[in-house]
DNA sequence: CTCGACACAAGAGCAGTGCTCACTTTCGCG
DNA sequence: CGCGAAAGTGAGCACTGCTCTTGTGTCGAG
């Protein structure tokens, strides 16, 4: 269909594509979601605002083009940080990838709010986000269930009312986990978003000043949760990231 | 100055002022932050939109006093459903709470996003509003004390690195209690709100069906990790709240 | 090599926004 | 009772997303 085959006409189109994109997320960047305007875009590009809706249909599929590029962004630095330390006990990976999502969140704030901070309003997220939002998420996974094969896990308590939730849970998330390591899992996947977005949105201000220290140790306690035991040797002060 | 003395102006003035945000609360429900059209506002009150400036001197002052308004409106809520548990437990109280929060949440999302989800881009919450936001988080250090005070606590893992900034907290939020337990306590009240927002926006969307019962043991669990113990009897069925 | 088709671009225009400003009306208070 | 300040008005500016009509540049088949 429309691959390189077509050529040239097809490649300027992809590359125009590219540039309205960079350009947006220069704006998203320096501005915001609210403040990203195909017009001021298409201004930059030297281009009539017009001609940008044979690109995009609308805003909101600009908009969507940029989530799906963030979601891969925030998973990529999780993976890289994950990567990095990838022969250490699964307490240290699990910190390590926390650390990278708060560092990319501070370090990418309008990218971070636009996926993680309140939905633009009247938008929807297509599906089409899926399998780009699931990346973080299933490192977390995957540390887990190598701790769960190697060292063993801890089982977190479970309410008997909550299991059949948690078995179908597990099914359908790690039907190799035991379904209360799945359940804390999920709530402390939310539970770390929690963390990063208080301190992002300024909900921290006046409350919690070192951050960084602040944070390690509330992730560690996320991980002593969802069953990985935290060694407690004192290792946390050497080797910052960020 | 202003006041009620200087009669019918005055008078006038502060009824108008209610009109326009109660006009503006029912845009916010029914479309969002972005939507909330300053000349849509006029135009119900019947009046031209520039007469609005008179009331409020932009957009983003009306914004605030909704928000303030959202944080009363939040705290009142949680203080009501504490208040109808009081003599309770402190983990049953602690799990009270929690729950008006979110119910309080799914029932105004968009006040809720106002406050709690990503700021409104450019835009910076003035202290005006930080005593009406300290009121959930007032009440869970009360409960907390009161169980400090009476059966006690357990003491949370703090690593020797966290000691001082825990210390500065404990000094800052509440000098009766442990540094360990402020410290998760402030950990804890970020991860209420990251449990809450991935309800409200979404994340939990295929992962989580029974969403309530997962609140109700994830706050638990929270309750847990700032120190209080949860009673495992099998109380959490009945008497839900709502 | 020519010519038609079609992707691409441009510009005007519509309806909406926040906000300002010069102006008129109204009404409480000295 | 009359003055002056407060309240309200409407036009207007600069901006937004988006549509529609009117060109153009270019690709590919005849």
């Amino acid at each position: 269909m429309t691959s390189t085959a077509h050529g040239v006409r097809a490649r300027a189109r992809i590359e125009v594509t590219a540039a309205i994109k960079e350009e947006a997320r220069r704006q998203l960047a320096a501005e915001g979601a609210t403040k990203l305007s195909l017009r001021a875009v298409a201004r930059e590009l030297g281009m009539a605002s017009s001609a940008l809706y044979r690109y995009f249909p609308s805003r909101d599929d600009l908009l969507t083009a940029l989530i799906t590029d963030a979601y891969d962004s925030l998973g990529e630095a999780a993976e890289a940080a994950h990567d990095a330390v990838a022969d250490a006990g699964p307490a240290e990976r699990w910190v390590a990838v926390c650390e990278a999502v708060r560092d990319w969140a501070l370090g990418h704030p309008h990218e971070y709010t636009l996926i993680y901070g309140s939905p633009v309003p009247g938008y929807n997220a297509p599906r089409t986000t899926v399998p780009a939002a699931s990346r973080v998420g299933l490192l977390l996974v995957g540390i887990v269930r190598d701790a769960h094969r190697g060292l063993g896990l801890a089982k977190p308590p479970l309410p008997a009312e909550l299991r059949p939730e948690a078995e179908r849970m597990a099914v359908e998330l790690a039907p190799d986990l035991p379904p209360e390591v799945v359940t804390a899992l999920v709530a402390a996947w939310a539970q770390l978003y929690g963390l990063v977005g208080f301190e992002l949105f300024g909900q921290f201000n006046r409350i919690v000043e070192e951050r960084e220290a602040f944070f390690r140790h509330a992730v560690a306690q996320l991980a002593h949760g969802v069953g990985l035991v935290y060694p407690q040797k004192g290792r946390a002060a050497k080797g910052a990231a960020s």
